[in-house]
DNA sequence: TTGAAAGCGCTACCAG
DNA sequence: CTGGTAGCGCTTTCAA
C-alpha cells in the first residue's frame, strides 16, 4: 500500500509537506504541490481515512442509525440524509438497528467507536434519558421522530398528534363516526402520539371511545390484514378504519377485499405516512403526507451546521425547523356517507 | 475520551493485557480479565474502531456501493447484505453511487481508502477491464448484476437474458405477437441483456422484431408512460408491452389506464424483477421474480467466505452459486388473447 | 501469563 | 515556505 511517505521519496519533500497539499494548506509554492501531486499519482496514492482521522481526531464523518435498511419509509430517510452529507464532501454511515433495545445500543456504539463527528438518530426504544445521556456526552446528535425534553434544538419530526388528529377529522367530516382504529404497537411513541390524535379528534367531535373498535398492529401488512380479520370476526360494527401507517392500511385493505367487502363503498380506510405504493395501490389510499425524505435532508443539513459550521447546506427556502407539518392527501380510499 | 491506557492504569495492568482481553485472547488469567473488563465498565470505556483498524491492518468492515439507498430494489439487496454481515460481528458501510461514473469511482475510491477488507459492488459504469483491476489490486469484491469475464467467480447475478426470454414467452404463449417493448437505458449491462432475452424469444418463435415497437425507457414510472404515450401517438398496433422493469410496467398501466385502455383486457404488461408493489398495484403485476434480497444475503456471505473464511454464513440449504435462476410469476396483468 | 516498546499512516506543532 | 517530530489509540512481536 502506497503511504505517505513513500510520495513524499519521489517527489523529494518531506511527509509534512505532503500533508500540507493533501489538506489544501496554501503555505506551499505550487511547484512543490505539483511536484507532490505528481508523485501521488504515479503511485496511485489514496490516503488512509483511519490514519487521517485518528491523526486529527475528527472523522470527517456522519452516522445515521435506523431501524431498517429497506422499506418505503426508511428509504427515502437515509436517502436524503446520504445526499446532503456527501454533497457536503463528509462521509455517511449508516447502521440498521432492527429495532430492539439491545441492537439499538450496540449500533450506537458502533457509530460512537467510529468517531463519527455527528449522530442522527431514529431510536425507538432509547429512553429519553439515555438519549440526553449521549448528546451530554459530547456528541452532536440530531433525533428524528422523537420529541426529547430537554433536546428539543435537537428533534425533528413530524407533528403525528395532529397528523392523525387531521385524518380522524377527515373521517368525522364525511360523516364516519364508527371510527375502527388498528394502531401501531403501543411501546413506540410515534404510534402512541398518533393513537391521541385519534383521541383528540373523536373527544372534539363528542364522539365516545369506543375500546372494542382499537386493535393493536404493528405497522406492517400483515398487523392490517389481522386487525380486520379480528375486528370482522368480532363483529363490531364501524365505517372507517384508521391505520397507524400505510403498510397497515394496504394489509386491511387486502383482507376487506379478500372478504368481498368493497373499499371505500363499505368500508373507508386511511393511512398515514404516504408512502411511494399508496398512491399506486387501488383504491389510492387517502393517508397523511410525512415528508420523510425531506426530514432526512433537514436533518443532515442541521448536523451539518452544528458540527462543521457549514450552512445553507440545503437551499433555504423550503427550510422547516423541528416539527414538520403534517398534511392530507385525500385520494381514493374514504367515502362520504353523509346522507 | 477514555483509552486503552487509562482502562489500563484503573486496572493496574499493561496495555498489551488490556489489549488482550478486548481480542479474546486465552493467555489471559480469568482474574485478570474480570479486573479488566471491571475497569472498562466502570470506566465507560470503547474501543477506537480506527485506531484498532490502523493497528491491525485489518479494518473488519465490508463495503459495499449501490447506485441509490432507497427503492423497492436495493433497499432489500442491501438489507440482505447488512444482515449476514452484521450477523458476522463484521462492519458494513455502504455508499450511493448515483450511478454516474464518476461518483462510482469516487465511491470507491472511498470504500478502498477505509481499508475495507472486502466490496461487494453494483457498478453500472466502470468497464469490466476496471473491474479487474481493482480485483487485482488485492481486495476480494463481489459483483452483483454483472457477469465479467475472468470474474466468473466473483459475479451474482440474475440471468437477465434467460429473464426476459421467459416473460416475453409467456405473452407468446398467451397468444401475443405484437409484443412492444418499453427498454432500459441501453448503456446498462442488465437493460441490454434484458433487451436480448426479448430478441431471443421472438426469434424462436419465428417473429420477426419490428423496430418501430422498441422504445427507450429509463428504468422508471416517468419512463413507462413516456414510452406509451410514444407508442401510442405513433399509432402503432401491438397487444402487450415488455418492460425493463417493474417500476417502468407500472408508469405504462398508470399512463394506459389514464387514456381509457384497460390492463390487461385491451393490452397486457409484464414487468421485470417483483418488487415489494409489484403485487400491492391493480391489476397486479404479472413479472419475473429477481430475489434481490437473496442476493445480498449471498454476496455478503460469499465474501465473508473469502475475507475472513467464515463459512455458512447463511443456511446452507438455499444456496445458489453465481447466477440466479429467474422465475415467471404469473398475476393478472397479462390476458390469454388466443382465440 | 504479563509487560515493554515498536510501529500502523497521518496530522499538527515548532523550528528554521 | 518547508522539515522534523511527537503523538492519535491500538496491536503485536519479543522478552521476561
Amino acid at each position: 500500500m502506497t503511504t505517505i511517505k513513500e510520495v513524499s521519496e519521489l517527489a523529494g519533500v518531506s511527509l509534512a509537506t505532503v500533508s500540507r497539499v493533501m489538506n489544501g494548506s496554501d503555505q506551499v509554492t505550487q511547484r512543490t504541490k505539483d511536484k507532490v501531486k505528481k508523485a501521488m499519482e504515479t503511485l496511485g496514492y489514496r490516503p488512509n481515512t483511519m490514519a487521517q482521522s485518528l491523526a486529527s481526531g475528527k472523522s470527517n464523518s456522519i452516522g445515521m442509525m435506523i431501524s431498517e435498511l429497506h422499506g418505503p419509509f426508511y428509504g427515502p430517510l437515509m436517502s436524503g440524509a446520504e445526499k446532503v452529507i456527501r454533497q457536503a464532501n463528509k462521509q455517511f454511515l449508516v447502521v440498521a438497528s432492527h429495532g430492539d433495545e439491545n441492537s439499538e445500543k450496540k449500533a450506537i456504539d458502533y457509530l460512537l467507536g467510529c468517531k463519527c463527528d455527528g449522530l442522527i438518530l431514529h431510536s425507538e426504544t432509547l429512553s429519553d434519558e439515555e438519549l440526553i445521556k449521549i448528546s451530554e456526552s459530547g456528541i452532536e446528535i440530531v433525533l428524528i421522530n422523537r420529541y426529547v425534553k430537554g433536546l428539543e434544538d435537537k428533534c425533528m419530526s413530524i407533528d403525528n398528534v395532529k397528523g392523525s388528529k387531521i385524518s380522524t377529522e377527515w373521517l368525522i367530516e364525511n360523516g364516519h363516526t364508527k371510527i375502527a382504529c388498528i394502531l401501531g404497537p403501543q411501546w413506540k411513541h410515534d404510534a402512541r402520539e398518533r393513537f391521541w390524535g385519534y383521541q383528540h379528534a373523536l373527544t372534539d367531535a363528542r364522539i365516545p371511545l369506543d375500546p372494542t373498535l382499537l386493535v393493536s398492529g404493528d405497522f406492517q401488512e400483515s398487523g392490517g390484514r389481522e386487525g380486520v380479520k379480528q375486528l370482522l370476526d368480532a363483529k363490531k360494527e364501524f365505517t372507517a378504519i384508521l391505520c397507524g401507517n400505510d403498510e397497515t392500511a394496504f394489509g386491511a385493505i387486502e383482507e376487506l377485499t379478500n372478504r368481498g367487502i368493497k373499499v371505500p363503498e363499505d368500508i373507508s380506510v386511511i393511512g398515514f405516512d404516504d408512502v411511494q405504493f399508496s398512491r399506486m395501490i387501488s383504491p389510492k389510499l387517502t393517508t397523511i403526507r410525512y415528508p420523510i425524505y425531506d426530514v432526512g435532508l433537514e436533518a443532515s443539513a442541521e448536523i451539518l451546521a452544528k458540527v462543521y459550521q457549514i450552512k445553507n447546506a440545503i437551499p433555504d427556502g423550503e427550510k422547516v425547523h423541528g416539527i414538520f407539518e403534517p398534511q392530507l392527501i385525500s385520494r381514493e380510499s374514504v367515502k362520504n356517507i353523509k346522507s
